[in-house]
DNA sequence: CGATCTTACGGGATTCGTAAACATA
DNA sequence: TATGTTTACGAATCCCGTAAGATCG
């Protein structure tokens, strides 16, 4: 015979309440189901656990010893329960992304409060890192899911776009090319180039399309950092091809972004994960929330 | 929905064992009824606990987290249960016992040896007293039980008979009286006699059998102590009437025993317990070992 | 193609609740 | 006599196991 938890919920019930009608009536039961599961409880045990006359019940000496010690493994059971459905309706939980530094500078903080707004037990943590270091974080669990641009060769990793985000040409307010009505990269080939240098993902999406035309990419400059490349843009060292993710620049009054019409002056944006493991609830819940706020960022581009 | 223990334990085995399979067999069931137990438990907690495919089992972060937390709730559980049988079987456990001091001294020690010889795992305590305080030992719970003469007037108390005490008539082996075939009260008129004192239930029982008969008891001397009276029977100061369960006068080779018909020269000697108060397994198995052992010693005499 | 999980479905065991019997204060 | 437990029994439910389906390596 095995042991139920009905059998064990019946029992601390009637113990504390001192009877199986009290104990039927709190656990919306009928008396005879109780004595049944209290009868094969104590065979399943082996001992007596309640002396019953028709007028009142007392625990045996057994089963004053066993009542607290089930009535915890029930609390016990109870409070995992409650923990496991406290993860589930994301009342708790720990998310952590890992995500370019444009990102992660711009959509990602933005995101996070939002976030944070609708589910306040959830705390998520941010890595920026480059592309490579995303993917290897994805594979060793260090991250629940990343957020990257598509560029990646892993049959283990799955993507899912985003947003696109397009290259575009960052130049002083006054520079002459801000005049012309389209600029293509062609015009570019005899201004001075700023470009991140070769660690960044940005700087690879340049060198392609500079590839694509011909024409190698010849910058004069090369930066770490984006704003170093504004601000050696600002300093009127030459104009530079940046991500609009990167947005910060669009607030600056004395410079001008103007797109360039090229197709490989873009990348995917999206959400890099395990093929074949599931979300977190609460990572799944954040990355939700990235879906809604990228439609409303970037437009509903694909 | 409810959680149940196969579910709990199904989740285990199968976060253990990798595989739903594996654990199908381990479980001695089909493995489809452990993929409805999953389901059922994930639906009830809300949480995916596996990442399956076709070809793999993996755990969910929050399944990872569940794990250890659950097989330790079922191993409690088989510690508590594992407990309660122990103590069924009575591989475990502590009686105690109040007992008159005749008893205590005679019956009483051989029993308990007897009685660790065939469960080793129960450790017996006993309590010699005299009989109004047995009772209240077994009024306050005390003691699991008493070993008493029946002669109480609780309705909370219950008397199961063990054996009949009789009283003995105790005379040093050249006394006159032991000549005599048949000894009745009142050949012991004109003799001086040795009682115990009025604290005991001997006496009370001597006091009763007198009033029956019309002569007021006269001892000449009173005893706290059966040895006492033993002595100053041996030092020709008289003779004295002690329980047969005292036997240990009967070893004594310059002393004879005789007995006195008279109906109330006897007692019930018996197991005193609360009434409607169930035995602890150890108990009751004690108590089956001291109407066995009794049936030995004093012989099946009602 | 084989190993493994899921779905579908029928039969059997469990268990619940109603009603009557039973026991004690 | 009234309260509260146990017994009896019919019915609904639950759950398991068999068999077929689907999917991934």
């Amino acid at each position: 015979m095995n042991i139920t938890l009905r059998q064990l919920r019946a029992f601390v019930s009637i113990g504390n309440l001192g009877g199986f009608t009290r104990a039927a009536n709190a656990l919306h039961a009928t008396q005879p189901a109780l004595s049944a599961q209290i009868n094969q409880l104590e065979e399943s045990l082996g001992v007596r656990l309640f002396d019953r006359s028709t007028r009142s019940v007392t625990l045996t000496q057994v089963g004053r010893d066993l009542l607290p010690v089930i009535d915890k493994l029930l609390t016990d059971l109870q409070a995992v329960a409650a923990r496991a459905r406290d993860i589930s309706q994301k009342n708790t939980g720990r998310v952590t992304v890992a995500a370019l530094p444009s990102i992660s500078s711009t959509l990602l903080p933005r995101a996070i409060a939002d976030f944070h707004k609708s589910f306040p037990g959830i705390s998520i943590g941010l890595k920026d890192a480059l592309a490579e270091r995303i993917v290897d974080m994805i594979r060793s669990d260090e991250v629940d899911f990343g957020i990257s641009s598509s560029a990646i060769n892993d049959p283990q990793i799955e993507f899912t776009p985003l947003a696109t985000d397009r290259m575009v040409l960052v130049l002083p307010r006054g520079h002459k090319l801000a005049k012309s009505a389209k600029i293509s990269l062609e015009d570019l080939l005899d201004v001075p180039l700023i470009f991140m240098n070769r660690d960044s993902s940005v700087r690879r999406i340049l060198d392609d399309a500079y590839a694509s035309t011909g024409q190698p990419a010849t910058p004069s400059y090369e930066a770490a950092f984006m704003s170093t490349a504004i601000g050696m843009v600002r300093a009127g060292l030459g104009v530079t091809l940046l991500p609009s993710s990167a947005l910060e620049v669009k607030t600056a009054s004395d410079l001008v972004c103007r797109t360039i019409k090229h197709p490989k002056l873009k990348r995917k944006i999206g959400i890099l994960r395990k093929r074949r493991q599931s979300f977190s609830p609460a990572a799944a819940s954040f990355a939700a929330s990235l879906h809604a706020l990228s439609r409303d960022w970037f437009g509903s581009e694909a």
